[in-house]
Formats: structure tokens, C-alpha cells, sequence
DNA sequence: CCGTGATGTAAGCAGGTGCTTACACAAGGG
DNA sequence: CCCTTGTGTAAGCACCTGCTTACATCACGG
């Protein structure tokens, strides 16, 4: 994943197998680790030291390029983040969120910004302020999806039943929800939304309450 | 269950206000210093020699009567909690649960239970399923309101709405949800709810869009 | 009175953390 | 060639963590 993807030319013209001294590519490598590890356990539990062993490379390169293990998970969530933000037309953002932590399409390089707040909370309160700046980014685009004066406010609780499902699903592990169907979950929640959102293009929104297959 | 069986007559009498010698009174001191710093910090930042601090006794006391910081966070569990899930009906539980998360009736004393289970999520493996386990038994309640066949996990998929909520409200702190009026948020999330759990008492569940005043 | 045991305390230990420092190796230029 | 500059590395520092140990202090029984 993270290795082999930027190892073809080095500016000597190496074509040996081997990592030359490149500083570039030993950058990406602690950034790839870092993503990984921070989606893997957080940001307190992720120490320097596995993030540089992941990589390869000696943890003082790590303080070299990046200063400090803060400024490198601000690099990590300035990278990976926002595709989903910007790709993704407003009504269609709840459910591709949703249908991402539920783990469908979690290829090498999806964005798991989403997954690494919620594994990094708790931690320093400046990491907060970190994750509850991205997760306005999510509210915001939400809130447009009402035309109601309380908008913001519904697109906060759309994002909450997000990360919150996030949180059962992939940090606690609850059943049955950790191994529910991905489709089966996206329509209850989109259905139950619809009261909230009446911007979210509802598969079946009206479906009562004994209707959906398992 | 340990606590509080043996506390009004002290083997001596003492009428003082000073806390003579009394295991059972430090014991308690340092439950009740826990169950603060946990609530306030979750599981790992909060640390021995902080809860001995604030208890006002030695943190090699805490290891006298507990044995480990992990057997502490056990008790302080086992102690606080599940009165609100033994005294309220299915049907007011997650609007009960709700309120208290939104802040109301938050006195001393209070069933901070699920306040520290966000908190202390991404902590060691032990602490998640000892709080996976409190999550059974709210969702085990919460899925008796829905009649379908696949009730357990709508039961899931509220619990999960309702720990997202006090994950953004409580611990990140977003707004505009952070200083939102319990009263609105709850008729909203009460409402959209009853698409899921028709065992819900809805106060006016059918409210459109534009509905709820601010 | 002193001894015994429960209670409280200061100091320390082993391990882990983020971060720094002193040094080894590889290029490029004089 | 040597010297400088950039890259990689091992070792260590200062601090914090949960936890332990050796010692003081009080209540009570002889």
C-alpha cells in the first residue's frame, strides 16, 4: 500500500530495489504509516515509534521532517481528508459517509478521516479541535439539505448518528450493528432521516416499521 | 455492593467532622474521586495519583483497596450505573437517557455512566468491552420497542444515535449542537426515531420539516 | 507501659512516551 | 583528495505512567 507506489524515480536514477537516500519518498513513507496507524488505534495509542518502524525508518527522521507527532497527524488529516467533501454533491454525502464506515469501498487510500477522529477522541484537547473542525465541514454541507431555521442543528444531529454509528460499528464492535448488512443500515437510517432532512433522497422512506428485509 | 454498607456508625464513635482512620470512608472518597475524573477525562487520562489527589489520600492506597487503576474503573462502573436502566420504562429510556446526556438533571450523583464511556473509547481492549457491555444492556432495552424482526439492531442503531449525540455535544462540544436547547433537540431526534422504534412515545413525532421553533 | 495490627505516607521501580543529541554514511564541489 | 551538506541511525534524556516497598502513625489489647 503504502510502499512502492512513488519508488520509481529517484532523482540519482537508482534502479535498484533498494530505498536511496531520498527524503521525499521517506516523508511519504512516515505519512502512509501514520494514516494507517492513526485509523488503527488513534492518535494517543499510535506512538512515534511504530508510526517509524511501519515506515521503516528511524523515529528521529520523523521529528526531522515533521517537528512533532502533532504536526504530523495535522499533515495526515490535511492529506488524506476532504475528497469525500469535495467529490460528493450534498445529498448524496450522508449516505456515501455512511456507507464508508460501514466499511463498503475501504480500499488502500479511502479517506479514513472520519474513522481517526473517532479513535482519537479523548486525546488532547487540541486534537478535539482538530476533529470538531472537520466534522463542521460534514455539518455544514448536512445542514443544507433543510429549509428549516434550525438547519445547522439538524445537519449536527445527522453528523452525530454518523460518528455514532461509526463508533458502535467500527471502534466498539457492538452486535448486531458491527455485522449488520451495509444496505440494510443505510436504509433504516436514510428512512428514519427523512424526518430530519427532507433534502435526502430517500431509497424508500416511507417503508414502515416491519419493512425492511435483513 | 462494597461501599456504603457500614458507613454511619464509626467503631469509635467519632462525632467530628475530621475523617479519623476509616478504610471504608477513604474507600469511598476515592470511588467518588474516580467516578468524577473518570466522567470529566475517561479511562486513560485520568491517572491514579490525579484520583488519590482529588480523593485526598495516597495513591498507594488506591492500590490497597482496589488493586489496580482497571479493578477501580470496575467498581466505579459497577457502582454508578444502570439505576436509570432498572427505574425507567422501555419507552421513556432513550428519552430519559437523552436528557441526561443533553445535560438536564445533571446533580451530584448523577448516572454519568455513558458520559464515561465516550470518554474512554480508544482506551485498552479491557475498557471497551466492559463498556460494549453497559451498550448491551441500553440497546437490549431499546430494542423491545420495535416489533420488526430485525429490532435488536434498530435498538443498535438508537443507542448509537444517542452516544453520538453526547459525543459532540458533551465531549467535542460542536456547535451549534453543543448549546442547543435539550427541549428542541430531543423533540427532534424523538421524532425521526419513531420511523425506527414505534414503541416510541412521540410528542408530536408527525411534525414536518419546517416544524420545531427554534 | 509496650506490642500488634490496621491505616496513612514518602520514596522508588520498571516500563513507556515524545523528543533530542551525537555520530555514521553517502553524495557533490573545491 | 578533503570538506561540506544532506540523509539515516543508535543512544539517551526528561517526563509520565501504573504499581510497589519500606517506613511513620494511630487505635486498641496485653
Amino acid at each position: 500500500m503504502a510502499i512502492g507506489e512513488a519508488m520509481a524515480e529517484y532523482p540519482h536514477g537508482g534502479t535498484g530495489g533498494e530505498h536511496r537516500r531520498d527524503a521525499q519518498a521517506t516523508r511519504r513513507l512516515l505519512l502512509d504509516a501514520a494514516s494507517d496507524l492513526f485509523a488503527e488505534r488513534g492518535y494517543e495509542r499510535a506512538t512515534v515509534r511504530d508510526i517509524a518502524s511501519r515506515a521503516g525508518v528511524n523515529q528521529a527522521l520523523l521529528f526531522r521532517y515533521f517537528g512533532s507527532k502533532k504536526a504530523l497527524f495535522g499533515e495526515v488529516m490535511a492529506r488524506g481528508g476532504h475528497e469525500q467533501l469535495r467529490t460528493t454533491p450534498a445529498e448524496r454525502l450522508f449516505e456515501v459517509a455512511l456507507r464508508g464506515m460501514l466499511g463498503e469501498g475501504r480500499g488502500p487510500g479511502a479517506d479514513r478521516s472520519l474513522e481517526v477522529c473517532l479513535r482519537s477522541i479523548g486525546g488532547s484537547d487540541e486534537i478535539s479541535e482538530a476533529l470538531k473542525g472537520l466534522g463542521d465541514e460534514y455539518a455544514d454541507v448536512l445542514a443544507t439539505l433543510s429549509k428549516a431555521d434550525n438547519g445547522d442543528l439538524r445537519g449536527d444531529l445527522a453528523l452525530s448518528w454518523l460518528l455514532g454509528i461509526g463508533l458502535m460499528r467500527v471502534v466498539v464492535g457492538k452486535e448486531p450493528l458491527a455485522g449488520a448488512d451495509p444496505d440494510t443500515v443505510c436504509r433504516l437510517v436514510v428512512g428514519a432521516l427523512g424526518t430530519l432532512l427532507e433534502g435526502l433522497p430517500a431509497d424508500d422512506a416511507g417503508e414502515g416499521p416491519g419493512g425492511s428485509g435483513g
